[in-house]
DNA sequence: CCCGCTATGAGGGGACACCCTGATATCGCC
DNA sequence: GGCGATATCAGGGTGTCCCCTCATAGCGGG
């Protein structure tokens, strides 16, 4: 049984790359440079597994969001398989929870390309072996870092929220009382529970906690 | 006259695009996946141009330089035509100043990519229209922001940038003042200077001056 | 030898940060 | 209707930040 499979990059030199380097089971029977034309050829040619680059640019979600978004909607949605150049975990577990049932690396072989292609065809979730880790690891501790930073952010109230963003930036309470319509002498109790619910001492530390949470 | 080129890039998927997407009148005469092969394809089949990828993983220096500096040391030392994902100013300018006669990203297409090793072959340079841009500014302006951040910090004496280290990592004052071994009005009067040659108005903005130049 | 640069430090003052207690008002909930 | 959570604000205190002027001492160059 051949698999059918469209190939979405936006570099013409990766296309051609990949076409040939799939086996001769596997058949491509449309062809994607862009958001537009990707989601054009998957409609037209419905095919088995669509190998997608998680770098595609344009649209309003980074290219490859967008794409996923729209082909996966429909009722015969055909399989994703994500191909890029990065293994940051930020690229794998975005397209995973888009939807994408596969990620390798262009460093991958063709013989491998090709069992990964039949392997998501037929089902299977495909990744390599060092980003296999990269998913379970978020899913599990999506889990720890990240409830984390949730539990501690939720444990502050809306408006200890705004307070906390403001002052994380670097304004003085009367800035932050002026940009929220309230006095001083409030923006200074909201600021003394924000540390305290947070365990910090003073608005250095609570800039640096909130930079690494990506907060600011 | 056919052009002999030797191909290098980890991923097997782009040696074989770039393989099939040159014209015919380009031979490929040799091919490298890391520093050693590469550099043993080189010497062995003496080829008229290198299709190098700047992001070769591998030795000391990055890989791609490290092949740069092994081939173009010999007599017939061939050209060198960069080839990147990348079009971030920091990679051209690294390989160019390496020695490498072009440097085109995997966005180009097969008979522009052809074109590109005729004319590196032939003598020129070459460089996709955006990147011209990159590689004139870095060696005008080599300059813009990066000789600016060195300037303003250098503008800095060696205890007034320790001082400004501490400060801008939230440390108080009495407390940079414990750590240097000099009094609080010692600290003083650094961070004034500091803030004032940096034209900044307070530790917040000298924090994310710092962060921004990663110096902390 | 003086002058400029740097490092050190003192005194004083206005503004800000942080903490404490205490107060008022609203809202939802049992 | 009291009770808790939340949001608002005041007064007062201590320490920090930032600025100003001023002073001493070492070090190197013209």
């Amino acid at each position: 049984m051949t698999v059918r499979v469209v190939i979405v990059d936006d570099h013409d030199v990766i296309r051609v790359g990949v076409r040939e380097s799939l086996a001769d089971d596997i058949d491509v029977v449309g062809e994607g440079r862009d958001v537009e034309s990707a989601i054009a050829a998957v409609k037209e040619s419905k095919p088995d597994v669509v190998i997608l680059d998680v770098h595609l640019p344009g649209g309003t979600g980074g290219g490859a969001l967008d794409v996923l978004a729209e082909i996966l909607g429909g009722a015969a949605a055909p399989k994703v398989l994500a191909l890029s150049v990065s293994d940051a975990a930020d690229d794998v577990v975005a397209v995973v929870r888009a939807g994408a049932r596969g990620y390798v690396t262009k460093s991958i072989s063709g013989p491998d390309l090709s069992d990964a292609v039949r392997r998501v065809a037929s089902g299977d979730a495909v990744f390599s072996p060092r980003l296999a880790g990269f998913v379970l690891d978020a899913f599990n501790a999506a889990g720890g870092e990240v409830a984390q930073a949730d539990e501690d952010l939720n444990s502050l109230t809306e408006r200890e929220q705004e307070v906390m963003r403001l002052i994380a930036r670097g304004y003085t309470y009367r800035e932050v009382g002026e940009k929220l319509f309230i006095s001083i002498k409030t923006v200074e109790t909201h600021v003394g529970k924000v540390l305290h619910k947070l365990q910090l001492s003073n608005r250095h530390e609570l800039a640096r906690w909130a930079a690494q949470r990506r907060i600011v």
